[in-house]
DNA sequence: ATTAAATAATTAGAACATCTAATTATTAGA
DNA sequence: TCTAATAATTAGATGTTCTAATTATTTAAT
């Protein structure tokens, strides 16, 4: 029973890379799909929130809106995303996902899950519920608190 | 029970992302300390590991040598460590770490470790220790092999 | 109603991350 | 010894992310 919350602290911090690293990898080597995993999650959200304004993305993503400007650009030049005025307000964007961009949205979220899937498929059942209900818990710990309502 | 395995991994996919950049995010904001997370894997890999080469640093970190060789070279120009020639095999590089380089690395990691504490300290004791174990199981799933025997 | 303040987004400039391909040394093996 | 393999770097590319400054638009306050 470690208990100690600076060791479990330090264990995360050791982890949380290595799981982070084993998926970047995997995303970028799909040579067909090529998405960075800010790519992802960017398009990922704005799928999951039509209409989203930029400054919505950065919070999401906790980037500064600058750094989310360029990196909706790059989705943007590959035609995975697509930039609109506000009706209401024309200070603000309104990004929306194409079809491209769900296309190769669902295949990477599909190859991913899958390549996280066998990996986790070498663990027990117990284990496996252990996980599920510490990644629940991380979530609530750590996701954007706008976010939790859902 | 979720247990569908495939779920599991989604949410793994969702989660880690968002741990990680707190980390980051936390990493950055020390102006004294300002170490990128591959920074900071790197020094703490060549910490534990004096004289390691450039290919089992890259090893460890899931980069290619020249990935490494230019994060390395980031951190010989701030002094943080050093690189010298391999008594042995004139090919190969020993790197250490500096006076420098452990001390920036120690304040980054109490630093990050202490936010971490603290993000965990709203978790009762029961939902810890899931969490601690999870941990041990994912470090088992994901850690390169080669690291996992010590 | 006009001006000042606040908000939304972008541009500019910088340092870092990361890849593939090609190159340079050095060592090991046929 | 000449060729293979190994260790590392350089080169060139694309992407990430920051701060500071700028542009446009909307809201609020006189």
């Amino acid at each position: 029973m470690t208990v100690d919350l600076e060791e479990s602290a330090r264990k995360l911090l050791e982890v949380v890379p290595i799981i982070m690293q084993a998926i970047r990898s995997e995303m970028r080597s799909r040579r067909s799909l090529d998405l960075t995993v800010p790519q992802f999650r960017a398009l990922a959200f704005v799928n999951r929130n039509e209409g989203s304004s930029l400054w919505e993305v950065a919070r999401h993503m906790g980037l500064t809106p600058p750094s989310t400007s360029r990196l909706v650009d790059g989705l943007i030049a590959r035609g995975l995303m697509a930039r609109n005025d506000h009706p209401a307000d024309r200070r603000r964007v309104r990004l929306t996902v194409t079809g491209q961009g769900l296309t190769i949205l669902e295949a990477s979220t599909e190859g991913t899950a899958s390549y996280l899937a066998d990996k986790l498929s070498g663990v027990d059942a117990d284990n496996r519920e252990v996980i599920d209900k510490a990644v629940e818990t991380l979530r609530a710990v750590f996701a954007p608190a706008h976010e939790l309502e859902r």
